[in-house]
DNA sequence: GGTAGACCTGGACGC
DNA sequence: GCGTCCAGGTCTACC
């Protein structure tokens, strides 16, 4: 079955597909161009699902493989809006950097939405296994938890939806140590995924916060592995922009844009994008670096 | 508050 | 093929 979601304009669906490596980790799959993309989810049921995102007039447009129910369809519904941020109202930050170079293209391109999982937890275990790897590991260890512990889609088992935290609070720390190869990540993973499958930890509930962000900055680093980096990465996942995700690339680009290759710390990637306020964050995700 | 060292893996490199 | 070094954030202990 399939039916259309209206977005916010200006939308453009590669624009959210591309705007960052996401989509190369499982469950997601794409086209390079960013024209389509599929994921494999699990609605309230339970039951495994596999979508595939299309562009479409105003929009997109939404597939399933076999049919869904009222709620199934709700549920889909609400995951993909929240995937691809399509009720996200960017108006103001348009506005702001109409007349930057090194941002007017996002414009033009309806850049500034960021692609995203469908819950916090995936979002968070996904950001705690960027830290300190290469980029091909955070690859790596993604699929083999998936391969390793997702539900299996009942029409093609190969293909399997992320972990539940339910289901990887019942496993061990060896195996997430050695056979999904999370390394010294395992008991920062297997203690996220136990509080949140406990209750003790309610992410979902971070996506519609009252907290001021530095108190939901704070909330997001009391999570162990969650550091600098990876809260600020989180904040802007939650469409709180008023944190630059500071890592070594950060601190390349930064270097070679500002400061003729020499060497900088997080202070002066902060001082770069100081004056976009409670935009730095997108202003520095967007920025159209010269090297 | 700031700093050093450990954590773990894969890739690059030299032999 | 093997050994060594390095990159990549966060945590903990220590000052």
């Amino acid at each position: 079955m399939e039916w259309t979601l209206p977005a916010r304009q200006p939308f453009s669906l590669p624009a959210v597909v591309r705007s960052h490596g996401w989509i190369r980790l499982a469950p997601f799959s794409g086209e390079e161009d960013g024209t389509a993309f599929g994921y494999i989810t699990r609605v309230e049921t339970g039951e495994v699902v596999a979508m595939h995102i299309t562009a479409a007039p105003g929009g997109v447009r939404v597939t399933v493989d076999g049919d869904l129910d009222a709620a199934g369809q709700d549920d889909i519904s609400h995951q993909v809006r929240w995937m691809l941020g399509l009720d996200q109202d960017l108006s103001e930050f348009y506005d702001a950097v109409r007349a930057e170079p090194g941002l007017a293209h996002i414009v033009e391109r309806a850049q500034g939405r960021i692609l995203r999982s469908p819950t916090l937890f995936e979002d968070t275990v996904k950001t705690i296994l960027t830290t300190n790897t290469a980029w091909s590991g955070t690859i790596r260890m993604t699929e083999r938890l998936v391969d390793r512990l997702g539900d299996p889609l009942p029409s093609a088992p190969s293909h399997r939806a992320f972990p539940t935290p339910e289901h990887l609070a019942t496993t061990d720390e060896d195996t997430l140590r050695r056979d999904v190869g999370l390394g010294y990540r395992a008991p920062y993973i297997l203690a996220l995924a136990r509080a949140v499958a406990s209750g003790a930890l309610d992410l979902e509930a971070y996506k519609t916060s009252p907290l001021a962000t530095p108190d939901l900055r704070r909330a997001l680093l009391s999570i162990k592995g969650v550091g600098d980096y990876a809260a600020a990465n989180l904040l802007m996942l939650l469409g709180r922009y008023d944190w630059v995700p500071v890592d070594s690339w950060a601190l390349k680009m930064v270097s070679q844009e500002w400061h003729d290759g020499q060497p900088v710390g997080r202070a002066e990637v902060e001082a770069a994008f100081e004056p976009w306020g409670r935009w730095k964050g997108l202003a520095y995700w967007f920025w159209n670096w010269k090297s």
